[in-house]
DNA sequence: CGACAGATGCAACAGAGTTGCATGAATACA
DNA sequence: TGTATTCATGCAACTCTGTTGCATCTGTCG
């Protein structure tokens, strides 16, 4: 399981509160916690990640579950499944992410974003529209290779 | 889910079974069904698919595992995660598939395999070394886009 | 044809995610 | 400020995908 380092600074719970009603739900603790872990994680994270980042204010895990969920219905955050078959939600418009290259070191697991441009597609076969298009990448990560650990 | 067209020509069972045997293994009935269905397929299927599309002849659902698995670790076949959450499963060497550019109906669900080149990577953060890119596109596939079908 | 190792099938299990329903709490309104 | 309303939460039970253990069967080799 990777560790969720706070890379960002610690956002305001009450500016969080703010966008969660600006999308007129409630502005509940869970809601507020989870957008917050979103927000500071410099990766997407999985639902196990963040079960284990909530620690003792943890939530029900249907809880959880659903406030993910509300947060990709309304706009916050998307999902998507990653190597190992398990959601990973990463929050939008907070200028942290969107579509853009994930990688996935093989080593540890960790999924880091990198700072570059989506891909440029390739030509689809005709009749064939395009909405979204993904790059990931995998292979170990710089402290992996450094550590030397990993089979 | 996605119907199975037999866009190859039916490979012929002893090829295949010498093509099993080869690795080692024996070629069993279920092996050789299996293989001859994700050769004929004209993209990535799976576990489901390849249940529905066994029919009457359908196995038991762990030894259908139990084939698919060992079709990748003999090399014959590879395997990933799709958006849904689901093992996709291609072979390769067949001249079919190999770490190619997929692309996922979000209508209909189906996988196509794009005839393009593997993306070009971006830069990896120093110390990051690069094992695999694939790149995902998804949007709405011709049938679909004629069909004008919704759900 | 017979033996043996590998493959199959059954059953039970494990992890991720979902659904139904009663209770609780954030908002709205008096 | 207090109350009502309605959305959100938590619990329990369930589905779906995939895995493991073990007894039985069968493809392959002699």
């Amino acid at each position: 399981m990777p560790d969720i380092p706070p890379a960002s600074p610690p956002t305001d719970g009450d500016d969080l509160a703010e966008r969660i009603r600006a999308t007129g739900a409630r502005a509940t603790p869970a809601r507020i916690r989870v957008l917050e872990l979103l927000t500071a994680a410099p990766a997407p994270l999985s639902h196990q990640d963040i079960e284990g980042a909530l620690g003792a204010a943890s939530l029900d895990r249907v809880t959880l579950y659903r406030v993910l969920d509300w947060l990709v219905e309304s706009g916050l955050a998307v999902k998507r499944a990653d190597e190992r078959r398990v959601w990973r939600f990463s929050v939008v418009g907070g200028g942290v992410h969107h579509g853009h290259v994930h990688f996935r070191c093989e080593t540890c697991g960790r999924v880091f974003c990198l700072d570059a441009p989506a891909p440029r597609p390739p030509r689809l076969p005709g009749g064939f529209t395009l909405a979204r298009a993904e790059l990931d990448l995998s292979g170990r990560c710089a402290e992996c290779n450094a550590g030397g650990g990993g089979t």
